[in-house]
RNA sequence: GGCCGUGUACCCAAGUGGCCUAAGGGGCUAGAUUGCAAAUCUGGUAUUUCGUGGGUUCAAAUCCCACCGCGGCCUCCA
């Protein structure tokens, strides 16, 4: 799903696509003996076959319980030479999908299809492969025994980058618990995609992240400071031309330990911190080399083109409503009655709205 | 039974042997500013303390062992 806090993948395979390419890998699987076919007719991959089989999740053969998933029949387990072999084509005349192959006409087995994805997207050898941590095994562990043993690689991908799982107010999410948000949700409330980019993203990939509404309100606050001196650097770029003989200022500054913090195994947290510290710091050096500082960790971060609240129709009465009671207030304040305009205050953040006084005038937005 | 990750202040979260009398943000708190607020700015906010109990070391949040909590996995859900 595409939400406003992401950006689109460049390329985005589907696994129908490739029935070909995954035909033929299983071909090579079982020419080169590291697939056969059991009495059922369905192609398993023989983990005997490939020593390094567990290396990536630290499971041994001997070790692996059988049947602990709880998805497997012991009809479907007896035909296998081992029980943690794995299915590669099921022969299956009535399943929803099917297609033509040298084992009947069938499916492929899950594992397969981004084995055969990367090859053909990427290559038979790719450096990095991401995916969540309920898919260390067996998906991974599976996808590295078809290429390393259908494409003869001594590795199928050079790092492996498994993000934990998030959870809600200190609590996994479930469907049954109900604790959970939609994108379009937390949009419609006024969350901007900034905020939930950043919160989302801001912990690190190896530990459990946890998703707050608090959360949701301190990744706004840092967004609106580094928003405020991106606005300070585009006037002052404004005003003065290049000058390239002008000792590094603070952003240019951070960008060295943000850089820093991005190659030690990706820790956001304190790149955040480098970029955080650097916006208290009084202004200094060249503002075009400052400006572009910002947009290069901004190139990270990508909050600050987001940091946009979705605004409710004009013809919204909730808005109509609200900024009613503002004219209202500017009046009752314009004619220093006090009382009545700290009256008309309190109906709107009864309302669910925070007001700002500023010399542009008053301006509103919902409360997150 | 086994494997993987994780446990730091009120909250989020860095730090993986000495520069830690523990970064950064939020919150709270005091001040500046404001009619009062909000926003903004300035200061304060973990002093045998880093899940618990042992151990190694001149030195441990950081290393070792055990235990506890939380999250994930064990091959036909993708």
């Amino acid at each position: 799903m595409a939400i406003e806090a992401e950006a689109d993948p460049s390329l985005m395979p589907r696994p129908t696509a490739c029935i070909p390419q995954m035909v033929a890998l299983i071909k090579r699987l079982v020419e080169r003996g590291h697939a056969y076919v059991a009495g059922d007719g369905v192609v398993y991959f023989d983990v005997r076959s490939f020593p390094a089989y567990g290396e990536l999740s630290g499971n041994t053969l001997d070790q692996l319980r059988e049947g602990e998933g709880g998805r497997i029949s012991a009809e479907h387990q007896a035909v296998k030479r081992h029980p943690a072999d794995f299915m590669l084509w099921k022969p299956d005349e009535h399943h929803i999908m099917k297609w033509p192959s040298p084992w009947g006409a069938g499916y492929p087995g899950w594992h397969l299809e981004c084995s055969a994805m990367a090859a053909m997207t990427l290559g038979e050898r790719i450096d990095l492969h991401s995916g969540g941590e309920d898919n260390i095994f067996p998906h991974h562990e599976c996808e590295i025994a078809q290429s390393c043993c259908g494409f003869g690689q001594p590795a199928f991908a050079n790092h492996w980058f498994h993000t934990r799982h998030l959870q809600v107010e200190g609590e996994k999410m479930s469907k049954s618990k109900g604790n959970f948000f939609t994108a379009r949700d937390l949009f419609a409330k006024g969350v901007t995609p900034a905020a939930l980019r950043l919160e989302l993203v801001r912990t690190h990939y190896r530990t459990n992240a946890n998703f707050t509404m608090q959360g949701l309100r301190d990744c706004q606050r840092m967004i609106d400071r580094w928003s405020r001196t991106q606005q300070a650097l585009d006037a002052a770029v404004g005003l003065r031309s290049a000058d390239p003989s002008a000792v590094p200022g603070p952003m240019a500054r951070a960008l060295e330990a943000f850089v820093d913090a991005l190659c030690d195994d990706l820790n956001l947290a304190r790149a955040i911190a480098a970029l955080n510290e650097a916006c208290g710091e009084e202004a200094s050096g060249c503002p075009h080399a400052e400006r572009a500082a910002l947009a290069r960790m901004d190139s990270v971060l990508a909050v600050l083109d987001r940091n946009v609240a979705h605004e409710a129709p004009t013809d919204d009465p909730f808005r109509a409503k609200v900024e009613s009671l503002i004219a209202q207030r500017l009046a009752a304040r314009a004619a220093k009655d006090w009382a009545a305009g700290d009256a008309i205050r309190a109906q709107l953040v009864e309302l669910g709205v925070t007001i700002k006084d500023g010399p542009q005038g008053t301006t509103w937005m919902r409360t997150v």
